[in-house]
DNA sequence: AAGATTAGTCAATTTGTTTGATTAAAGCAA
DNA sequence: TTGCTTTAATCAAACAAATTGACTAATCTT
């Protein structure tokens, strides 16, 4: 719907704008931010103060550039609030607590087998419960929890409140009002995403993809997905459910691992196929962790794999790139480092091969900066881009999260 | 860069936003305006009065619902303004004058043959000033010129006056600086843009796109290209090539019509191959309207062509939808309008045959409403969108385009 | 004919940014 | 050392656009 904008939106999108200079440049003055934001030093100085009481920032030392009087610098203040990011999957539950920084304070790894939906919340309720009340919090700001699950998910929008969800990974759930679930035990706001596109919004907000306005991710979870920033807003589709990759058909050949009536470049990297897949060769791997091993040993079967990956990944991104013409790629989830690492390494090669002669560059390779716990970095970063991410959309009216966190 | 706002671009934006909600929603009230943009009555008022002293809207007759005062409608006033759009190519120059409603008031057809850029520029500004020096138009406000040329565009940024332009189709242009060119004759506003975003913008404003938030628009000119629609901005991308269907790889077999080193589905709508490889059966063909009377004739050469066209449309679009989870496909171009109609009404159901099951809805496909001057009226529309569209930039800072048109 | 409802405008208020003036701190040059 | 210049930062007043509240007018309801 088109809907106009007022004075409090203004000053709404402001007061993130500011932050997030903060936040990425910092150290910096207040002189720096209002030349960076073209807003004047008046108006900075005024939101900085309102960031400063609220603990988002805290100054630095003075600095002086050349003449005239030093500059107070500004910085995120790490401890100024906390976030809760959960990763559930039909495996396990991953719980971790962020700072405002994006640094992980505590981790809670617990392994699940497919639960009830009642068991499942239990659980995430009491992780929520223990990761929050460390001392280390204390009574600092809790800007929410986020939770990430397995995609493509299938959402209900009934109201706001009752959001159901049908995980295809959980065969037994069926439109479970998760959300609803949560809220009556945990009093903070809850978040709920697909784990590609929690894991994208972390990349994008902490990880690899700070400053880039347009890339493409792709989420290794227990399948093959990803996610899309466009203009430096993650763009999520009509569905929710863009940057499917997996789903892509195979242009050439299909993989020896694809066994389904619509063959799909996701079913090479469904990390359950895999295994039973190398179990044929007599290769036993129960954990991602392990694939690592295979390559430093260079295991002529998984580089059968790796290289037949690669090509895949190639063509997907070649794309990718002619559809919606980023900057960037981004590789992240449960893979060992250093596969990531390789592929990124061997794949601009592999696409100049099968290019067009384009005249615009080709897409830059990155590893995501979040490790094996992308997902539930991700899903802690919900929260805390809510509510001080600089998205336009934050500029216009009917929108929920335009408040300002509360003083204490 | 991330620069913040105020009081003017909230102005602006709300001007746009009330406009577009007149324009799309019209005839319709103040009142209504107010509710549906969430403005308040007052505001509404004021920005209607602006919007009526510039002729750009106008009141209609009274009209009332239930009980109270019966309210005045506003609609678009069409000769509140005229814009000109040229659709230029190697083989002919179309030029268009629009008026603010998207109707086409006069056309001018030229065929060229290769000029170079001299020749070009002197034909474009004879053509402008013919188009724009008719007692229709008189002292109304004439928001600009838009160019449309063949992408890919090799846009080269140097300052905003004197970017140069590398039209592929153009093999002896080189790093032209038109829209310096054209601004020595001219005096209007001055856009340029390649053929397909410029029809993708077209089909936004006044076409098939109306409304729709998110759609792909593929455009068949010389070859295929086309552009993006997402969250209601057309979305670029990095270079300005986004949407180039056409350089998608053959996910099967390749077309017979292809011939280059890296078969990709541009080559099977390449218009001159294919007229070439419809001569190699006897058949000539020397304008895309002629393919219509094939296609009527059922002559099974052409049939045989259009099958595997639906093949090759099928596979790019199942991709598209994976990756930017689109609601709506628009296909427009040069072709005749049956043929256009023949694949929107087959490519579903070749669909979802090689779709995965896959929960999201399948993208409706809808045939553009511009016709074969899609590309001029494209054009056209880039100077209105630049004064009307209620883009999500317009308010943030440092934005050129923010004023508003002057009063005479 | 009185009351209710709705459209629309005028005037005063609100609110966040901008502008202008001021203070303070530090380097530069004689 | 002293005066000049530059820069940072804040205070107070001005500004600008949306909002609020009061009011008029038109029409339907009962």
């Amino acid at each position: 719907m088109l809907t106009g904008t007022n004075l409090t939106y203004t000053k709404a999108y402001n007061f993130r704008i500011v932050f997030e200079t903060i936040r990425l440049q910092g150290p910096i003055s207040r002189a720096d931010v209002a030349r960076r934001t073209s807003l004047t030093a008046q108006t900075v100085s005024n939101i900085v103060n309102r960031l400063l009481e609220r603990n988002f920032v805290q100054e630095g030392k003075k600095l002086q550039k050349k003449r005239g009087a030093p500059s107070t610098t500004l910085e995120v203040n790490p401890d100024g609030a906390f976030s809760v990011g959960l990763d559930f999957n039909r495996d396990h539950l991953t719980g971790i607590l962020v700072d405002l920084a994006g640094n992980v304070k505590t981790k809670i790894f617990h392994e699940v087998d497919t639960p009830s939906p009642e068991e499942a919340i239990k659980l995430m309720v009491s992780v929520v419960r223990q990761l929050t009340s460390t001392p280390e919090v204390g009574d600092a700001y809790i800007c929410g929890v986020g939770v990430g699950l397995p995609g493509p998910l299938d959402i209900n929008k009934n109201n706001e409140v009752s959001n159901t969800i049908n995980p295809k990974a959980f065969p037994n759930w069926n439109h479970v009002p998760i959300g609803k679930m949560l809220k009556e035990h945990i009093a903070v706001p809850i978040f709920i995403e697909n784990n590609a596109s929690a894991a994208t919004i972390g990349e994008k907000w902490y990880g690899a993809g700070k400053n880039i306005s347009n890339f493409a991710y792709a989420f290794f979870g227990a399948g093959l997905g990803g996610g899309l920033v466009l203009k430096g807003n993650l763009y999520e589709g009509q569905n929710q459910n863009s940057g499917e990759f997996g789903y892509f058909p195979f242009m050439g050949e299909k993989s020896p691992i694809s066994d389904s009536d619509h063959p799909h470049v996701g079913e090479h990297f469904n990390l359950t196929k895999l295994y039973q897949w190398l179990r044929e060769s007599d290769i036993i791997v129960k954990r991602p962790e392990e694939l690592g091993n295979l390559f430093l040993d260079k295991n002529p079967v998984f580089l059968n794999w790796l290289q037949l990956a690669k090509q895949y990944l190639a063509s997907v991104f070649i794309v990718t790139q002619y559809m919606i013409d980023i900057e960037v790629i981004i590789l992240g989830g449960r893979l060992p480092h250093i596969i990531f690492e390789d592929i990124a390494n061997d794949l601009p090669g592999i696409m100049t091969s099968l290019r067009n002669d384009f005249k615009t560059p080709a897409p830059i390779f990155k590893c995501g900066t979040a490790g094996v716990d992308a997902a539930a970095l991700g899903a802690a970063t919900l929260p805390i881009f809510d509510l001080f991410a600089a998205q336009t959309d934050v500029l216009i009216k009917n929108n929920s999260s335009k408040e300002e966190a509360p003083k204490k």
